[in-house]
DNA sequence: TTCATACAGTATAGAACATACACTAATATA
DNA sequence: TATATTAGTGTATGTTCTATACTGTATGAA
């Protein structure tokens, strides 16, 4: 099944053309005039514009417009906006943090915020990031990264996989809980909740007590009266910490019964 | 700050239009023709319209057409398309299942694949869930009901509303990640990966073991090469259990120090 | 009973947008 | 040199959201 191992391989499937795009496995130009633009260059401007004008500013005029360019030639580079806005997402983020041996659980906390603050820098991404699994160059560094934190604990590949993607899906939950109190819309009418408190008394004024006693509760208690620190995220670390819990406790049960991989160990179940 | 208790209230705040709407809190009409409209109708037609034919097909002048109205009646009890497009998402949702006695954690399991099967069933809504906090009536209820199922635990009711809404967090990127292996785009120009093996093979092909030893190393292993029962999702569960262990592991520590709430308890950190 | 007012839905029109298609010009191979 | 192949262009079409001005209707006040 899965035959591989590195560079050079034996040429197997056609290959989406966008993902050979964007892993510069293209053919060398045979004939005709000297290419002027790329990929490359098509994303930057892109993201250019998404950085200034916000997402709703990304048109295939726009881009064009900033590349000097007539907006169909973008064409030949990209299959259509939507395949342009998916290459733009993969190619905003920077590199991952270094390990620098840290250890992994150490390692994850700095890689599920540096995840997550990059989604805050280019809130652009946001609603277009469809957390598919990831196939550029750079999203897969990401996830390399990620397993190899784990790579001296006892899990299994999977469930390092599955760690780092519900660790990775955990820094986009978060980045979109931040980047937005927003009920309506993306940019325009947008009946923003600006703040916590403004969310708590809509709350309160909203819900019946009686349809809602657990929430009515925890309104009461005014667990949406701002809390003090929402700088230094304690909400943040909150969940992140349940899941390097989750996983920490997966590895203490794997340390134990070493030789003997049972899929179904027991589980706490405090009341 | 947080003045609440129920029904009546001094009228406080000018509470965003669509949110009223959504609760029903809308001034009685006093002069003019009957409304042949209400929200309810509007968003019932909308969501057939997207059932039927995807979140593309969903434009003003479809949905206004199944009702039988002119394109710009709408905008009498929608302020944009966005503005449709949320409510659309909050009165997808069915009510959360029963709590019944369950424990937390066999209720927050049930609860969390509930709502990740009720993104599935309506995909349209994936790339419209903008992940804000709950506002309308359905989903504060689903909210209200995780509370419940945590009520008699020792969490802070923080912890609680952050316990819930990281699992929400969780329901939704399970959500995305099984609703499709796509790369490119939404419904045209699909690049789309078809299978886990499909996947597997590409990154084989594509991945240079020197600059991702991990990810290859884990490819090598075979974690991408189609696992026998992706039905009976264990990848779901493993996510999912880490956050149930997690919390479980944080009840047991305020179990223990009961009468000191010490933000910082030590935590495990093994190897 | 009359009339002014407020409101529900409509008609028209405009601007922006993605993109299909046919085209021109440029380049490398035969 | 001739030919095929490619990069980028121009034009045009259909769709979309939505601003604005409008018509007719029901109500409350005079």
């Amino acid at each position: 099944m899965s035959q591989r191992k590195g560079t050079a391989m034996v040429d197997e499937q056609p290959l989406p053309p966008l993902v050979a795009r964007m892993w510069g496995r293209e053919p060398p130009t045979r004939r005709g005039p000297q290419p002027s633009l790329n990929l490359e260059r098509i994303t930057a401007a892109a993201i250019a514009v998404a950085d200034a004008e916000g997402l709703s500013g990304v048109s295939m005029s726009n881009v064009a417009a900033r590349l000097g360019v007539a907006p169909m030639s973008l064409y030949r580079y990209v299959g259509s906006k939507d395949e342009l806005l998916a290459v733009m997402v993969e190619s905003a983020f920077e590199n991952p943090p270094r390990l620098d041996g840290r250890s992994w659980r150490d390692y994850l906390t700095v890689w599920t915020r540096a995840n997550r603050d990059a989604l805050l820098a280019r809130p652009w991404m946001l609603p277009i990031a469809h957390l598919a699994p990831p196939i550029g160059p750079r999203s897969l560094r990401w996830l390399d990264r990620a397993l190899a934190a784990l790579a001296h604990t006892p899990l299994t590949e999977g469930e390092k996989v599955n760690a780092a993607t519900t660790l990775s899906g955990y820094a986009f939950f978060q980045a979109n809980l931040i980047s937005g109190l927003s009920v309506g819309a993306n940019q325009r009418e947008r009946a923003r909740l600006t703040s916590v408190q403004e969310y708590g008394t809509t709350l309160a004024e909203l819900l019946d007590s009686a349809d809602y006693p657990a929430l009515a509760h925890a309104v009461d208690s005014g667990v949406f009266s701002a809390s003090q620190d929402w700088v230094e995220d304690a909400d943040f670390l909150f969940g992140l910490n349940l899941l390097l819990d989750g996983i920490a406790a997966l590895i203490a049960r794997r340390s134990v019964d070493d030789e003997q991989p049972n899929e179904t160990s027991p589980r706490s179940d405090a009341p």
